[in-house]
This record gives structure tokens, C-alpha cells and sequence, in this order.
RNA sequence: GGAGAGAUGGCUGAGUGGUCGAAAGCGGCGGUCUUGAAAACCGUUGACCUGCAAGGGUCCGGGGGUUCGAACCCCUCUCUCUCCGCCA
């Protein structure tokens, strides 16, 4: 949520950044909502300060004998006034908050605008792997090969979507989720495992919601009482302080959680998107920072070195991009992506996304610090990076690490999580 | 699943219709004392909205109601605890 002080001080100045994001806005219903209520407001205080006032006069006039009844009747009256308007104000009040929770946050300046076909590699690690003397599988076939991956069987007990990590699959799949857990502990962060059933505020309170209620699994029913099963850690991890107000000595708090996540991916199956590029359950490991306000631009420096190094000890080639405004999810200010090399798609893949919300999902949540010096309190900003992705780590592995004679090299990080194994070797015909 | 109890400030906890935004204790902050610290003593100490300010308004788990007036009465939801049952 953005302030709404910001749209009332300068709408040009605003409008004109959510432009950048290819985002039309017409502020003029806002603004004049925002008028009705502060005059409103203005009426309905003065007016309870009257009733107030006169309500704590009555018992003393009582105990001086007198006859309260005219008076009890005047308040009578007022009081029924004062409900009438307090009702079209919470009205008011209703359709304001509804507006600013619909709008994104604001992208930074600095950020190219337009959508996807804007974004930037600002840095590549490493090289496209060549395959001298072979043609080299997909990631599908490797997994297959290799019996990694059952897909057959997994969408026989879910559907469309779905696979199943078999054997050495989901030894590797697990010790990728090993390896980065322990690179974010060794690093302070706190590892977390939520609760995979969120309530509503905590998708409200995240950015996801009221606008993507369709996009996620929900549980018993959709709506404010229902729970939906989360689409990444970070909706949870971003509301833990909901309603909290921290100390500044409290900051910055690190969080590292591991849960599946669950996406209903409506629409967007794409032939090249077969295999585990996207799914409707997959693994991931996600980064999530608590700053103040001064803060969150080194944090956010901090996380996307994590994402990288994370990739780099693995000895991936990806590239970094820094997204342009349009690209940026609803809820954030900036977003920089780790991307993957996928050799048979002959395309980078998106493994981390790491971003900076600032003070746009603790406004929605009220999460809040006091900051040291004026003793007064601040919105908290929010940073998340998934930290990573392993079901779009393993694809990659298993194609940017394929040799000639059809096994995979298992990255070193990884060895000793799998009792030392070095190779995946591929399953003899039946 | 059944029965009961409860939710009050950073914490413990009093308050059951009228100067209660809320006693008391702890904690925090400031001070006195001390070479320094501790102890003791004194003072101070919730949040939000609005306003230049003075002030005003709102908040005692959430929502609704009764009343001139609600932390307190009524309804409802959520959560917590205790006991019983069931169970991976």
C-alpha cells in the first residue's frame, strides 16, 4: 500500500511513475474521497467531542439533583446524527482503503520503463556450456534417463503439472535444499518451516491479495475466513510482524524458509514450459529481510550477492537482470533476477527473483519499528529473494552438467549430501 | 469432536455502566546518591488519526448491538488455556 499522502501532495508526480510500469491511473475519484472523508471527519469528531463533553456532565448533574432528561434527549438525538455519518464515513473509509490496497507500489526512479522486453543482464557468470561429440538431452529426457523424475506417475496422482522426484531425484532435489539452507544459516539467517495454510491477511498483507485471489489453491472457501495454501514462503514470512511494533535494535531480521509452493499457473502452460520449468507445486528456498528504512538498499545489494553466490558455488552459468518497471511484481519497487542457462530451451530461466518492497506490504500489515532517535514509529521495509528455486535448479544442473555418455556431474557443493556420489549415472533399459 | 475458562498497556495483573486511556508491580527512560556500578529514592513512560498549535477524535482480541454514556451489559467471530474423547 502506498501512502496515501503522496497521491494527495503530488497525483501528477505519481501517476507519472506508475506510468513507468505501463500502469493508467485516475486519481480524481480518490482524491475527492479523500476530501468527502476528511470533512466528514472533521463533523463527526466535533460532534462525538460535543457528545462527550455533555455525556460526562450528567452523572454531576444528577448527583446535584437535577433533571437530566432534556439533556439525555438532546444526546439522544445527537447521537443518532453522529451514528448516520459515522456510517457513511466507514463507507467512505471502505472504498479508500480498497483503492490504495488495489494499487502496486511505486517502481524506482532508476529503473528502465516499460515491460519485459526493457529488462537488462547487468552481469553473466561463467559460460554456455559446450557439448563436444554429442548432442546434448533436455533436462525432461535426463530425468528420465536418469530416473530422476517420474512425470507419468505424477500426473497420474495429481494431473496436469505435477511429477513425482524419484531416487536420486530427490536426493538431489533435497540436497540442493540442504545446501542453501545451510549457506543462509552460516550467514545469520533464521531457518523457518511455516505453516503451508495461510489466512486471507496474509495474502492481503503480502501484496497478493485482493488482486490475485484466483491465482492460488484455496482450502475450504475463498474468502476472508477461507485459507489458501501458500504460493511462496514469502507470503507467510512477510507478515510475521503483522500488527508489531519492533524496536530499531530489533533490525535487520533475516529469515530463510523452505516450503513448497503452490500456484494454480492458470493459463500459462506453454509446450516449452514442459518438465519442471513450471508446475503447480515446486521447491523453493526464500530469503526474507525486515530493515529500516535506511537500510533496505544495502539489504537489497546483500541479497541479490546471496542469490548469485548461491548459484556460482553450485558453478552454474546464469545472468543477472535487472528488471524494468513493468516486469516487477505488483508489490515491489525493484526486482533484480538470477536467471539460469537451460541449454534445449536455448533460453535463461528465472531460478531467483529478488526484490525490495520497502514500506508497501508493512503499510498493508502494519508492521513497524521505533526508530532510536525520534522515538517515533516507521514502517519496517520488507525484502524477499528466493534463495533459490530448486526446481528450476535441477533442470539446469542436470542439462549444463550432462557428459557424452548420458550421466550428469553432480556439483561438488552437493557431494557430500549424497553420501559423496559424484555422477548420476543413467538407468540400464529395462 | 465434547465440556469449561479466558483474551486489558513491553510483561504480570486489577478493574463488571459515569473524570478509566485504564490501579499496582515488573521492565524501559531520566535524575539524585556513587570514583564507577549495583541498591535505594524521586520523576517519567501506550498507539493511531487530525491540527501550525491549543485542542479534538479513536483504540482494553475482531465485528455488530443496547445506552445520554461501554474495558465493563447483549450477540457473533477468531484465538488461547484446562479436562475428556479420537487419531497420523
Amino acid at each position: 500500500m502506498i501512502a496515501l499522502e503522496l497521491i494527495r501532495e503530488n497525483p501528477e508526480k505519481i501517476r507519472k511513475r506508475y506510468l513507468s510500469r505501463g500502469k493508467e491511473v485516475d486519481f480524481t475519484e480518490l482524491l475527492e474521497l479523500d476530501k468527502k472523508r476528511r470533512v466528514l471527519t472533521r463533523q463527526v469528531e466535533d460532534m462525538k467531542a460535543e457528545r462527550n463533553k455533555v455525556s460526562a456532565e450528567v452523572p454531576v448533574l444528577k448527583k446535584q439533583g437535577q433533571d437530566v432528561s432534556q439533556v439525555v434527549a438532546q444526546m439522544k438525538k445527537l447521537g443518532d446524527q453522529i451514528s448516520e455519518k459515522d456510517k457513511v464515513l466507514s463507507e467512505l473509509t471502505e472504498k479508500i482503503n480498497y483503492i490504495l490496497l488495489c494499487l502496486p507500489n511505486l517502481p524506482d526512479e532508476d529503473l528502465a520503463s516499460g515491460g519485459k522486453e526493457n529488462n537488462k543482464p547487468i552481469y553473466t557468470f561463467g559460460k554456455k556450456p559446450e557439448f563436444k561429440g554429442f548432442t546434448p538431452k533436455s533436462h525432461i529426457d535426463l530425468c528420465r534417463d536418469l530416473g530422476l523424475i517420474d512425470y507419468e506417475r505424477g500426473a497420474k496422482l495429481s494431473g496436469n503439472g505435477a511429477w513425482i522426484y524419484t531416487g536420486d531425484g530427490a536426493r538431489l532435489e533435497w540436497a540442493l535444499l540442504s545446501f542453501f539452507i545451510d549457506e543462509h544459516v552460516k550467514d545469520g539467517f533464521t531457518f523457518m518451516l511455516l505453516p503451508h495454510m495461510l489466512n486471507y491477511e496474509c495474502g492481503l498483507g503480502a501484496g497478493q491479495f485482493p488482486k490475485f485471489e484466483d491465482e492460488v489453491y484455496w482450502i475450504d472457501q475463498k474468502d476472508r475466513n477461507g485459507r489458501f495454501l501458500l504460493p511462496t514462503a514469502e507470503t507467510g514470512l512477510v507478515n510475521l510482524y503483522r500488527g508489531e511494533i519492533l524496536k530499531e535494535s530489533e533490525l535487520p531480521k533475516k529469515f530463510a524458509g523452505y516450503t513448497p509452493c503452490y500456484r494454480r499457473e492458470a493459463g500459462s502452460y506453454r509446450a516449452e514450459e514442459r518438465g519442471m520449468i513450471r508446475g503447480h507445486q515446486f521447491n523453493k528456498v526464500e530469503m526474507v529481510m525486515y530493515t529500516t528504512r535506511d537500510k533496505s538498499d544495502e539489504a537489497f545489494d546483500y541479497l541479490v550477492k546471496k542469490a548469485q553466490s548461491l548459484v556460482e558455488k553450485l558453478g552454474l552459468h546464469y545472468q543477472l537482470v535487472k528488471l524494468a518497471a513493468g516486469d516487477c511484481s505488483d508489490s515491489m519497487c525493484r526486482t533484480y533476477d538470477v536467471e539460469l542457462w537451460i541449454p534445449s530451451m536455448g533460453i535463461y530461466k528465472e531460478c531467483s527473483s529478488v526484490s525490495n518492497a520497502r514500506d508497501y506490504q508493512a503499510r498493508r500489515s502494519s508492521m513497524k519499528y521505533r526508530d532510536s532517535k525520534t522515538g517515533k514509529t516507521e514502517f519496517m521495509h520488507t525484502l524477499n529473494g528466493s534463495g533459490l528455486a530448486t526446481s528450476r535448479v535441477l533442470p539446469a544442473i542436470v542439462e549444463q552438467f550432462q557428459n557424452a555418455d548420458g550421466s550428469v556431474t553432480i556439483p561438488e557443493v552437493l557431494r557430500k549430501y549424497m553420501g559423496g556420489q559424484e555422477k548420476l549415472l543413467p538407468k540400464p533399459k529395462a
